[in-house]
DNA sequence: TCCAATCGTTGGTAGTATCAACTATACACG
DNA sequence: CGTGTATAGTTGATACTACCAACGATTGGA
């Protein structure tokens, strides 16, 4: 312990060593930040992830439901609505009725959705190339690989295509 | 677009391809995960995540400030102040007033709180064993590794030991 | 001796997640 | 046909948390 140590960590606080090397710490840890950047970036639009995460899943096709919706992104059904209030306030999705079944509305991306879907889609890939900077294209893949295979057991809305 | 691969996608909602393909969304919500996971089980103890990184942060030695504890954990000193009483209920830590400045508490770890910050470590193991099932040792290091990239960047208090 | 800064503490505010009702509608069953 | 049950979307209440500002006590420097 010589007194270099000791004012190293003296003047950086760090983190418990126990901690550090944990992976579930870092993951969680790195999900807030990931989190936090993210929001702040999509609010240059006015909207947020959950918002961004609706419009591309609408852009998928198939016409949707409030509840299919909510199911395969796993948000909250009330906590849905506000978030289609805000999208339906920018035009960017349009409610309406199902013929079929009248308690249900159909949601659909406006030629708005789909434009600023597109700008979102850009400020995705800046949040991603700035928050993956250390790591090179090669490292990145091993990681999705890694985080997919986490994904598959605790968020199985990440299924496989296959 | 056959049927079957119609009725596939309409049975298990998924989510929207480009999102699982980010490393950031991947991130976020298994960062979530972990957190949502940890905080059951700990709850065992009637602790949480964070009281176990103060302890963790005690054990390591050196006397600590509150302001040096809030700084080294990344957490508000306003909310560490809950924390602390938490644990001083618990009896698992003590305060007492710096006797070299008067406006410092010094925090220390009791015998019981050393007890179970052992206990608690077992329960951090048992997490990450958990959460991590999906990938072998190897898995596990690579993906620690990156990890720590990626903190060193966004979470400075993860500075290496060097 | 006075001024600025710091320490721990308290309180308020705002953003979220979660859950329980409620209305309208659909469907199954006798 | 009616009647009860289930579902869709909506609303509201609750609880939790992060975040920030202010405060009294204390320190150290001008």
């Amino acid at each position: 312990m010589s007194i270099d140590t000791k004012i190293d960590t003296k003047t950086t606080p760090r983190l418990p060593a126990e901690l550090v090397a944990s992976n579930v710490f870092l993951l969680k840890r790195l999900g807030f930040a990931a989190k936090s950047r993210s929001l702040e970036v999509y609010e240059e639009e006015g909207l947020n992830p959950y918002h961004y995460a609706i419009l591309a899943l609408l852009d998928e096709g198939m016409p949707e439901t409030q509840a299919a919706i909510a199911d395969a992104l796993g948000y909250d059904r009330g906590t849905l609505v506000g978030l289609l209030d805000e999208l339906e306030e920018h035009g960017l999705v349009e409610r309406k009725r199902d013929p079929d079944d009248r308690r249900r509305h159909l949601v659909r991306l406006t030629g708005d959705g789909k434009q600023t879907l597109g700008r979102l889609r850009a400020f995705a890939q800046r949040v991603e190339e700035e928050f993956l900077a250390p790591l090179d294209a090669e490292q990145r893949e091993t990681l999705h690989a890694l985080l997919l295979e986490l994904a598959a057991k605790h968020e199985p809305r990440c299924a496989p295509p296959s």
